[in-house]
DNA sequence: TTGTATGCGTTATCAG
DNA sequence: CTGATAACGCATACAA
């Protein structure tokens, strides 16, 4: 059996609530008798009780990251950040994964409820009335990580998507491109749909160039599969395209194996440009140029945020918290041609 | 506030014992009593609070999953197993990411400790002395996944290493291919270097082919990065090989990559055989041939066996587990050449 | 079969 | 500054 608090007493002579004390408001406690305590937690190696600390003030210590798919290493490296930060305020992260599926989500979140969970980061989805509806239910503060909701005045951290579309898109014009096509993610999501959409509508007019329902192809799925069917979609449409830009690393890549099949090869033929910036997309031939979002410092931002809410919250302020823009950045790797160059 | 028992048990006209018994032995029960109670816990939405429960009876009803790192699809895979599992079983996964890294590790035991978890998943990572001593601290009962622990008598559940590679050489060598290099993993690891190597310089020796020192790499790691290296280095040593074969699909696309950017075409110059089947090795092109483990079948395995330990524990009987063996599969995809059909 | 009473380990309140 | 004690919610030994 673990020693307790009564041991730790005992052994110190000290009532148990100046042990308690040294723990939680050591400099409520002389000195002497400070040390005297802390040398028999020493020895004994005391450390509270969770569930009995639980048990009184209902907290846990436990945070949750919500998200849509483990397997996928963008949630996985973001997973990192927040790990990071969180081990380092002495919490411990659970992991809700496939939160997309409704059933599976429900009973996870009944399972959080009832741990107390003190608080929730939840990525890359977008927020119905059925996780809001949730979230109430688990009365914690709620931190969005690449996904938005200003709606509910729900914090979020992310990249300004419209304008890292943007940027995207504008790289591939600066190396001569023109008959640019666009894979991109569901319309209705509003981040990796719609924002990184009208980035790329945004760009191609602002360098006068034709932008029409012909130059792109929605996928509800940013999957390597979705990529590959997208593609074979935007090349029927396209088929003079010089260049592709897909709203995920996954599609451009699954766009590249399509290509591939044709007979098209990466640059020569077709340039291909991705976002996410995965560890995938420096391990395909070629490298593919693509966005790359922070991940790992989007979850320690998200994470912090999320601990200064749940600090607020414990001190009875009512502060709202300040959502976050983190950076983007174009990485330049071998799967975009310069036309402007040698033209073979 | 959340109701507790003591509501249900006012509420329904009976004892808390009543209501607690309705929950944990709910035959004891006379069925009128046990119907008004149940209608009543369903009226308040009443749930047992974990805290109290664990004060109580030192059980979390959670179990850890340790792994090396969560980034790599195959553990990412494996954890979904596991997860299948325990959720059907009314239990909450934690992770334990990054195991290699001592440090970390000992400061997650000791929160396990704390939080008196049920039982621990331990995965591909060799079982040293520091590793066995915390389990011991835990005192739990752990299960191995792909890894190997007979000197500990710990049960485990992986596939058979050594047939398997023999199998992927066999394979090889069934396509008509004779100097075959083969990039390993770290020699001292018993699974992933030592059986695989085996099982490959078996399935030479089998076919009456030459095999020595020329025909491996060692590598520290099993990465991308190290399989680019390793293939250098083989290259540098087998100018002349016709087949390689990887311990890990990470490693065999690195290969590729090193392989690629020497002008070699695979598979026409040069065929590649991975282990794992990732995911990612269908994304590549040509698709990695190699072989596969059915890996969130080995997580769910694991987490049977976990609580079945966890059971036997309960009932203080003292069955040692017995550890499983999964199957293994070669999955064809273009990246071999067969040299026994129209040699160009 | 049901109810009563106790203790699990901690923290906070209150009295000294 | 320190100590005694109540309360958190539950499960069980024991009594009825």
């Amino acid at each position: 059996m673990n020693p307790s608090i009564r041991d730790v007493a005992k052994k110190a002579n000290v009532s148990i609530s100046t042990v308690s004390r040294v723990f939680n408001n050591p400099e409520s406690v002389n000195q002497e008798m400070r040390e005297r305590v802390l040398k028999v937690i020493e020895e004994l190696g005391y450390a509270p009780n969770p569930f009995a600390s639980g048990l009184r003030d209902n907290r846990s210590k436990v945070i949750v990251a919500m998200i849509p798919d483990i397997e996928n290493p963008y949630f996985a490296e973001m997973l990192s950040g927040i790990e990071e930060v969180a081990l380092s305020n002495r919490y411990t992260v659970m992991i809700c994964n496939d939160i997309q599926n409704e059933e599976r989500f429900l009973h996870y979140v009944k399972t959080f409820v009832k741990m107390k969970v003190d608080g929730v980061i939840f990525a890359s989805t977008v927020i119905t009335e059925f996780y809001r509806k949730n979230f109430e239910a688990l009365r914690v503060p709620v931190v969005l990580a690449s996904t938005e909701g200003r709606e509910w005045n729900l914090p979020s951290v992310r990249v300004d998507d419209y304008q890292a579309s943007f940027d995207a898109t504008t790289f591939l014009i600066q190396n001569g491109h023109e008959a640019i096509g666009f894979l991109s993610g569901p319309e209705q999501a509003p981040i990796a749909g719609r924002e990184r959409y009208e980035g790329f509508v945004a760009a191609m007019k602002a360098h006068d160039l034709p932008v029409s329902a012909q130059h792109v192809v929605f996928s509800e799925e940013m999957s390597f599969d979705a990529g590959f069917a997208a593609m074979a979609k935007l090349y029927a449409k396209m088929p003079h395209l010089t260049a592709v830009y897909a709203a995920s690393d996954a599609m451009a890549i699954g766009a590249m194996q399509f290509l591939h099949q044709q007979g098209l090869e990466v640059p020569r033929h077709v340039s291909v440009m991705g976002f996410d910036n995965l560890e995938l997309s420096r391990m395909v031939s070629p490298g593919l140029t693509t966005v790359a979002q922070q991940i790992t410092k989007i979850g320690k931002t998200a994470a912090e945020l999320l601990f200064q809410a749940i600090e607020n919250r414990e001190e009875e302020r009512d502060e709202a918290l300040e959502s976050v823009r983190m950076e983007h950045e174009i990485i330049v790797r071998g799967s975009v041609r310069n036309r402007r160059l040698l033209e073979e």
